[in-house]
DNA sequence: AAGTCACGCAACCGCTCCCCT
DNA sequence: GAGGGGAGCGGTTGCGTGACT
């Protein structure tokens, strides 16, 4: 498909904004909203491509951007997530209310990277976090763990997402589309070899989980964060182990995998919350 | 004081995804 | 199902500014 020139039309300005555009930027969207970002700089009389307007607004003009250094408790979502998401700067963005994607790349590219890089011992690189729980995955029955950089997410995502959105719908048939889209957004499957009947060898979601179906445990399937490292390090293999264990919780939402992902920096404890919440 | 370097941030680019026809 | 177009995302660039020589 082609495509659409954007910000190479002849006229189009380019560069730093200036005041007197954030102001028109400003006053039209809260006149008119953002329904049509490539239609917006005509109607609101800017010589600005709509891509360039966009990213002026979400990053900078927005009224609830929180700006400002990153505080101390920001700092370390942000790593627990990255170790989590990757670079899936707007899903890291998501957890951060007030930042933007932009910004926490920034954030990361400037200042954590190198942090990160002279403390190498709290932050293992995937390969050494694969190595670590390669035992772990197989003592559950994971034996093939997605390839890394996820090449085979490409294609199971669009299915899987069909997939849970469908499952979502029977089982929670009053959800929300946005729901469902941020959820489905937020995983992707952990393929897990099972035998089928048969006795080949398939790529499949985890059946072990009950049969509960939330919109992280679909169907009895887990589901992990989409773009997710592949691996998990051994404490948070525990909260998963933890959870298989107590199957019958009520995990509804996204908040599970949240506390699974990004609070098992405080593994103990995410554990002990767990548990108690597993428990009658 | 002037020149150079390094860093941080805003903005751009190009790609993919998703929706609509 | 295929193609077009808009939106969103992540990587990269380049400018402004402060530190250093």
């Amino acid at each position: 498909m082609g495509r659409t020139p954007c910000c190479q039309k002849m006229g189009l300005k380019k560069g730093p904004w200036t005041p007197e555009e954030d102001r028109i930027l400003i006053s039209y969207i809260h006149q008119h909203g953002h329904h049509n970002w490539r239609a917006l700089p005509k109607q609101a009389g800017l010589l600005r491509c709509g891509k360039s307007c966009r990213l002026r607004w979400i990053n900078y003009l927005r009224p609830d951007i929180k700006r400002g250094n990153f505080t101390q408790e920001e700092e370390e979502t942000i790593i627990n997530l990255h170790r989590i998401l990757g670079n899936r700067w707007s899903a890291i963005a998501a957890r951060l209310p007030g930042r933007t994607d932009n910004e926490i790349k920034n954030f990361w590219n400037t200042h954590l990277k190198k942090k990160l890089h002279d403390q190498k011992t709290n932050y293992p690189s995937p390969t050494s976090m694969e190595t670590t729980n390669k035992h772990y995955y197989s003592s559950i029955g994971i034996s093939k763990l997605p390839n890394t950089p996820l090449d085979t997410e490409n294609q199971t995502t669009q299915s899987f997402k069909h997939m849970v959105q469908s499952q979502v719908e029977v089982s929670h048939p009053q959800a929300q589309p946005s729901s469902i889209s941020a959820a489905t957004e937020e995983m992707h499957t952990l393929v897990i070899k099972e035998e089928d009947h048969e006795g080949n060898n398939n790529n499949v979601v985890a059946s072990s989980i009950s049969s509960t179906s939330t919109k992280n445990n679909v169907g009895g399937k887990i589901l992990l964060p989409k773009k997710a490292p592949t691996v998990l390090d051994g404490s948070t293999s525990l909260l998963l182990d933890n959870f298989m264990n107590n199957n019958n919780n009520n995990n509804e939402d996204l908040e599970f995998w949240y506390n699974l992902f990004v609070k098992a920096g405080d593994n103990h404890q995410a554990c002990m919350e767990m548990h108690s919440s597993a428990t009658p």
